[in-house]
RNA sequence: GGCUCGUUGGUCAAGUGGUUAAGACGCCGCCCUCUCAAGGCGGAAUCAGGAGUUCAAUUCUCCUACGAGCUGCCA
């Protein structure tokens, strides 16, 4: 048989990355083995319904490259996709009437104040047991109180007696007792399902072979069993994620500042590589292999190699991740990526030049000589604004930047290399790497000092930093022969001073 | 409180009734090197605790501890 699995948002928000795994997993479960994945919509809960959630749902699948054979907008045989749609079908309250009719279920008129007579206070939480107070009215009474319009909602009845056992694929055989489980409503009174019911419908209406969810559900499991059993559907096959927590083990919360796809995106982190990340969280491929595209994914992914424990989100790792997508990436698209972070760091920026605060022009050259510069040293793209700082304005720095034990070098020798290699320098038309490479090697080896000597005083003085993406070379080569002379000036001058 | 699930280095994790208990991130050191990266090499660091079964337990069983989830007219 074919499999057939089912993402199933609620649209309530942006979407967090225990559903993107969710997604993921069940995309990957279905494109292993040719299967067919589906995307249903689950609005069923009025209240949280949330502006533009549908929209970042569709943006998400597509950018993370989760792509659906059937959906709200990709019609196919099972329609509508999306759960209010199916509640104005009647589809929900017509199932919930066949479990009327078989005693599985039945019509409920608590009011809000006798529920609340009902619970209970235990250990400080408060619990509620239906005490199945409606599941004895009679059929008259029932009728009598449907047509005076009273509002119900429709309960499951669950036996006080005896057990309920599934399997779940990952986590092995459960087994509950069916005195723990509560009548859950199917039908709400507003006439929407609950998504326990709705979910039960879809998915066998839907022919879905294989249910993915989070552990949270694992518990409630024996409660859809038992709604299988009632309507006398064959359940799917269960397979329950582990939880992916924060540092401290929790559930990811908003705080954390990686709760969401969206918000990692923000964040500076590539599609592509988030979807590599949280692939491996709860999963593990057979060999040591962790760069995986989407379709080697596919190729790879054995969802029986799913482990049971909690997976703690590690933002470092991610950013290595991200940094190793980085570094693969072609230049072309590396660049697309990279450039408005660039000319974001200067004072100024036009199409294809920008000027930085001191009034330098840089071209077009020259920023893509910093963007390649800067691709083996950034893990995020944001990272890009601190690194090239010292490019869009000469930084004040101190004098005891020259003094450098391990370049064997201080104030005095420093002061001596910037005054020698000044005339060079000026004299120096060329000033591409190679050129002033060239160049200063010659005076380097004249002078029979170690390279180190003269050019970290060079390149603090074209930079005013301790530490930069490339060398003295590199940057004169970006800034150009006259914010190079000017900045080395200046250094001569605090030299001087000191 | 009850129920369910989980526990291999700091983190992601492989693995097995007998192994030097993989690999990765991070950390530390070395090499390369004009700095920082990248790259190369190396290092420290793990089977939650206790019983039991067994010639042998990280692996199987039980208990304890800890953690998480559920216990909604939320999903």
């Amino acid at each position: 048989m074919k499999i057939r699995t089912r993402y199933a948002p609620s649209p309530t928000g942006r979407m967090h990355v225990g559903n993107l795994r969710t997604a993921l997993y069940e995309y990957l479960i279905a494109r292993h083995e040719n299967g067919e994945f589906i995307l249903r919509i689950e609005d069923t809960d009025q209240e949280r319904f949330f502006e533009g959630a549908l929209e970042i749902i569709y943006h998400t699948m597509e950018e993370t490259g989760l792509d659906y054979d059937e959906g709200p907008d990709k019609p196919g045989d099972c329609g509508p996709y999306v759960q209010s749609e199916r509640v104005t079908a009647g589809i929900y309250m017509e199932y919930a009437k066949k479990l009327v009719e078989k005693g599985e279920a039945y019509y409920c008129f608590c009011t809000k104040e006798r529920l609340e007579s009902l619970k209970q206070e235990i250990a400080g939480k408060e619990i509620v047991a239906y005490d199945k107070h409606c599941l004895h009215l009679t059929q008259e009474e029932i009728e009598a109180n449907l047509n005076s319009g009273m509002p119900f909602v429709i309960r499951q009845n669950i036996p006080n007696e005896g057990t309920t056992t599934f399997v779940d694929d990952i986590y092995g055989e459960i087994t509950v007792e069916n005195a723990e489980l509560d009548d859950m409503i199917l039908i709400k009174s507003d006439g929407y399902p609950t998504y326990n019911f709705a979910n039960v419908v879809d998915d066998h209406l839907m022919g879905i072979t294989h249910v993915v969810r989070g552990n949270e559900y694992l518990s409630s499991t024996p409660k859809y069993i038992r709604l299988y059993d009632a309507f006398g559907w064959e359940p799917p096959v269960f397979v329950h994620l582990p939880l992916i927590t924060d540092e401290e083990h929790h559930k990811l919360s908003k705080r954390s500042g990686h709760s969401s796809f969206e918000d990692l995106v923000e964040q500076g982190f590539l599609p592509e590589a988030i979807v590599n990340f949280i692939a491996l969280l709860g999963w593990s491929p057979e060999g040591t292999d962790e760069i995986f595209s989407l379709k080697e994914l596919i190729e790879c992914f054995d969802y029986k190699r799913v482990n049971k424990s909690p997976a703690v989100f590690d933002m470092v790792k991610l950013r290595w991740m991200n940094g190793e997508y980085i570094k693969a990436m072609d230049d072309d698209a590396y660049q697309a990526y990279a450039m408005d972070y660039v000319k974001g760091a200067f004072a100024e920026a036009t199409e294809d030049s920008v000027v930085n605060a001191d009034g330098v022009r840089l071209d077009k050259d020259a920023l893509g000589k910093i963007l390649m510069l800067l691709k083996t040293r950034i893990e995020v793209f944001p990272d890009i604004a601190e690194k090239i700082d010292f490019l869009n304005q000469m930084p004040e720095y101190d004098v005891a930047m020259y003094t450098h034990k391990k370049m064997k070098t201080d104030s005095a020798i420093s002061l001596n290399v910037l005054e020698e290699t000044l005339p060079i320098l000026e004299a120096q038309e060329d000033y591409s790497v190679d050129a002033l490479h060239d160049r200063i090697m010659q005076y380097i080896g004249e002078k029979g000092v170690k390279n180190g000597v003269v050019l970290w005083p060079l390149r603090t003085a074209v930079s005013g930093k301790q530490s930069t993406p490339g060398g003295a070379f590199e940057i004169m080569d970006i800034l150009g022969k006259e914010e190079s002379l000017r900045r080395i000036r200046i250094g001569i001058e605090m030299l001087k001073q000191s």
